[in-house]
DNA sequence: CAAGTTAATGTAACCGCTATCATCATCGGT
DNA sequence: ACCGATGATGATAGCGGTTACATTAACTTG
């Protein structure tokens, strides 16, 4: 309250303009002018095929007219169910995640749904508490990333009857709906493209080995299928924290200056792929000649650089897509159950193997 | 109600957990348990210093014993103020938006704040639905990108009491505060730092010149400032829809047999710049010697590319934690007005000028 | 020690909408 | 003409908190 210089300010402070606006139009107000109860003009708003065409055209004149918008945490309230979405995912700055909840959006939010996000920075116990907060608002569904859980999570997930998504990632045994593909058969198609072309002795760079699990289940596919085509273990490298393409070139340039003999490598994503190749034209190995270079993801740019990339394309806006199109039938109350909806990946063969 | 193979589903339908579980508790449950009203409970969980030690710690013992979680909506609804802050932007996959979004989220997550987030698409009515839908969830603050808006969306902003804060750009006149930075002065950098690395002739490579204004803020600022300093007015190209790299790389790729004589390019962003990057690698103009390339966003990659891209850094991060600031203390009741904070930009030099 | 404060708690009226149940025409069938 | 359906609408009790106001106890202060 230091008053004085308000003068200038576009939009005064909340004390001034307490008593000068007229409140927002209430559904009663609406009803009034309409001349109906609040239960019919609540039922001409929801469910607009019970009211008669007469009365309905009335209403909609008198929403009009006011400007009415309903108060959504009032019928959010009232009905238990709130028009909301809540969606966790481990990072906000992944591109990857950033396509699929785009994809949720567009499926969703035409239907006047709102998305609540969350970042659990891949933490599990930030998730569970993510989750506690989200289901406190009683969403239309609960959209989580992965299928591993911490205990307590489980817990609220099993405990809610909010439909619940486990996305990115497959599972025999899904809360409820899982909406993904199989991570470790990445690393399993990838290893064996490099077969394939001829590698001789196969490498890695990896991210977070402790924190992003799906990550590890990749490396594990790769890993246990070089093994079984006949490679010896890849030589690997993990990037301390977040994968970037600075990371990526100096962990690639630290393995080959560990392991010269690797002449195949597979990038935890196409970010840390493309500081490999980068770095891989400074040292002057050739690629894919002399090494090869293999990402994940299929980000935009794995098609325009130099080589063009070799990755997997993920079905990142599919999986926001198929997210939509099942809560839509579950929250309109068909479609009673989950299930498990592989959507796959794909090798996308480019220049750089 | 097709029933029948329920059985292998981890998770019952809801009608049949319905009458299974022991509802959540209430306040009231809470208030009983430790044998005060509910609107002492109430207070010890939103303003315990007005409450006794003794009676906050039966009521922390009770809310800890029966696991209560509040219900929001009951709790927005009677206060008409929720924990959520809702944020607006025109592309949830564009990295910029993203950081800030983070930024926002780690500034006010853990005060309690639920972000909900809208994606306008970088069209201003889209952005008006948004601004309606949000609002009606009372949240106890709007971020929006941007400080160019509808007519009714202006009306809105202005109408409510919500705190408006108004992103990724500045303006003379903010309807409460500003957090961002001079796009056009971006271009007016770039043009001096392209003369002084001794260009000839410039070039331009931007994106969705009708919609993206800011980006064109930014074009206004290079093509002015280039003009005013010597040159003739910059080559330019248009890329067709969202900036991507392969876009990028297409369109330098015309702009260059178009203009063969232009050796110093701006490119709308970096992802576009990479892609001409690229491009001018296969085409054999050599970075930055016969030609010098600029991008804007400074983000990851910029740094790891060979040539190093030289780029615009922008505070993407530092907007967040800006408005995460600022919108404590103004949800607090301190600091009653907005103003306008301008967190400036960077123009990194490296090598591909 | 009476009167005035201050601190801690209780009472109860909402907040604005939804949903259940009751009411009341209207209508086809017999 | 009578009766049970059927359809459209109204009355109203919540939903689960918040908060203004009332109440009571403890504490100053002259």
């Amino acid at each position: 309250m230091k008053g004085g210089k308000e003068a200038e300010r576009t939009k005064p402070a909340p004390a001034l303009r307490e008593r000068a606006g007229t409140a927002r139009p209430r559904m009663a107000d609406v009803a009034r002018i309409a001349g109906v109860s609040t239960a019919t003009v609540s039922r001409a708003l929801r469910q607009p095929e019970l009211v008669s065409p007469q009365v309905r055209s009335k209403i909609d004149a008198a929403v009009e007219h006011l400007s009415y918008r309903p108060n959504l945490m009032a019928g959010a309230l009232a009905s238990a169910r709130s028009k909301t979405i809540g969606v966790i995912i481990p990072s906000m700055i992944n591109a990857f995640f950033s396509v699929t909840l785009e994809a949720i959006e567009e499926g969703l939010a035409g239907a006047g749904y709102q998305l609540l996000i969350g970042n659990s920075h891949y933490e599990l116990e930030s998730e569970e508490r993510l989750i506690a907060s989200m289901l406190a608002w009683s969403p239309a569904a609960l959209v989580v990333t992965g299928c591993r859980h911490s205990r307590g999570a489980m817990r609220a997930l099993l405990d809610t009857d909010v439909p619940i998504v486990e996305m990115w990632e497959l599972t025999d045994n899904p809360i409820d709906t899982a909406i993904g593909f199989s991570q470790r058969d990445i690393g399993v198609a990838v290893a064996r493209h490099f077969k394939e072309r001829g590698a001789k002795r196969l490498g890695f760079v990896g991210a977070m080995h402790q924190r992003d699990y799906r990550a590890d289940a990749r490396r594990a596919g790769f890993f246990e299928t070089a093994q079984s085509i006949g490679y010896e273990p890849p030589a690997e490298v993990q990037l301390p924290g977040l994968p970037t393409s600075v990371r990526g070139a100096k962990a690639f340039a630290e393995l080959m200056a560990e392991h010269s003999d690797v002449d195949a490598v597979l990038c935890t994503n196409d970010v840390v792929a493309l500081g490999a190749l980068f770095e891989a034209q400074r040292l002057g190995w050739s690629v894919p000649d002399r090494l090869k270079i293999c990402g994940v993801g299929d980000v935009d740019f794995a098609a325009a650089c130099e080589p063009r990339l070799s990755t997997v394309s993920l079905p990142r806006r599919a999986i926001g897509l198929k997210i939509a199109e099942v809560l839509r039938e579950r929250i309109a109350g068909r479609l009673p159950t989950g299930g498990v909806h592989d959507l796959g990946f794909e090798l996308v063969r480019r220049g750089s193997t």
